[in-house]
DNA sequence: GTAAAGATTTGATACTCTTCTAATTAAACG
DNA sequence: CGTTTAATTAGAAGAGTATCAAATCTTTAC
């Protein structure tokens, strides 16, 4: 699961939000420097370099070489580059996240709507009303067919204008008819 | 010039660097959404939602599309390729910051172990030297020879010990020697 | 071994930015 | 045209973090 990779890519995003956090990649990118020479380069003091050492440090971005009493760093090329491979595909942006999937919302709507078994109102917005439609097609059973006037029983259970609800099962791809038969079908994922 | 590009590499890393932002765009990878929606399934109000989405609407990452009285949002992926295309490259990031160079440091080198012509001691730290040894090459014209008499005079003017720092010179690649005879090197950039 | 240079750690302050509630705007529908 | 639904804007409270000064640590040099 992809939680880590998650908690990776923000914690890399944070790092590198930071303008002089920035700034220091961008000059250990042309040469090697001291902690010293950052500081006077940027114009802060050296703790606060240090401060942003340690955090590029824990990406693997720079790396440290003492030399006497000096800490010489420089950029680390291959972390960059693999840190900068497919960071913002789409592809592996909807996986991150894949999980975290629309039911939370879903279940909203049908709490909204509903009151017990009874559907309050048909929501306008159609986002919600496919919410609905769909809760509306499990009533129905897979692998059975129904007669128009029990298509209408189930759903006068749940709402008193069956006509209008029966279209929409069937404009919106969920039921099927034939003659005066009525079936459900298995949506796309 | 690149500073402008600078601001715009750095917005971009503090847009994405937000759990919540960077969630929406890991949900928004996937599917269209409304605000509502985002905001249930994140767990947060709907005005964090719509900060948010400002947020990322500067960089162009996402798109709007209202649909009656609801805004739904979904990603913008040529604008994601982009934005991912060599965003990290060390010549990228190198070309951000050229202009911003050594100079303050090395003049801070310079005051620091100067007093007026007088070179206070020799620093013992190799990038520091090098500073010092620089500066005191630019005492030679590039185009002269001087006998070893006249080199030790020169460097005289500035500390008493021509011995040691004649030899850095030579040994650092700042000038050269045949004979008894010296000429400074102009150096690699 | 003591002193000095350079870097890091610690603790405090200030600033930025997320998030909320409440108020406002925009759009559709009766 | 008012009413409702969805979204945005305004304002405030709170969390997180960049920065600094002071203290500590570590390594070299005399």
């Amino acid at each position: 699961m992809s939680q880590e990779e998650f908690q990776t890519l923000l914690q890399f995003f944070k790092v590198l939000a930071d303008e002089t956090r920035l700034k220091i990649v961008g000059i250990l990118a042309g040469r090697e420097c001291s902690v010293e020479e950052l500081a006077t380069t940027l114009g802060v003091r050296e703790p606060t370099v240090s401060h942003h050492l340690t955090k590029l440090k824990t990406l693997g971005l720079v790396r440290m070489r003492p030399e006497g009493t000096t800490h010489l760093y420089r950029l680390d090329a291959e972390a960059l580059r693999a840190a900068n491979k497919d960071l913002l595909t789409r592809e592996k942006l909807a996986s991150l996240v894949d999980d975290m999937g629309e039911d939370a919302w879903q279940r909203k709507i049908l709490r909204d709507f509903f009151d017990g078994d009874r559907l309050k109102e048909i929501p306008a917005s159609r986002k919600k009303r496919d919410v609905i439609l769909g809760w509306l097609a499990e009533q129905f059973a897979p692998d059975r067919r129904y007669p128009e006037p029990e298509v209408n029983e189930i759903i006068k259970r749940h709402h008193p204008d069956s006509a209008t609800l029966r279209r929409e099962l069937i404009g919106g791809g969920w039921m099927a008819r034939e003659g005066g038969v009525y079936w459900r079908l298995t949506r796309n994922a």
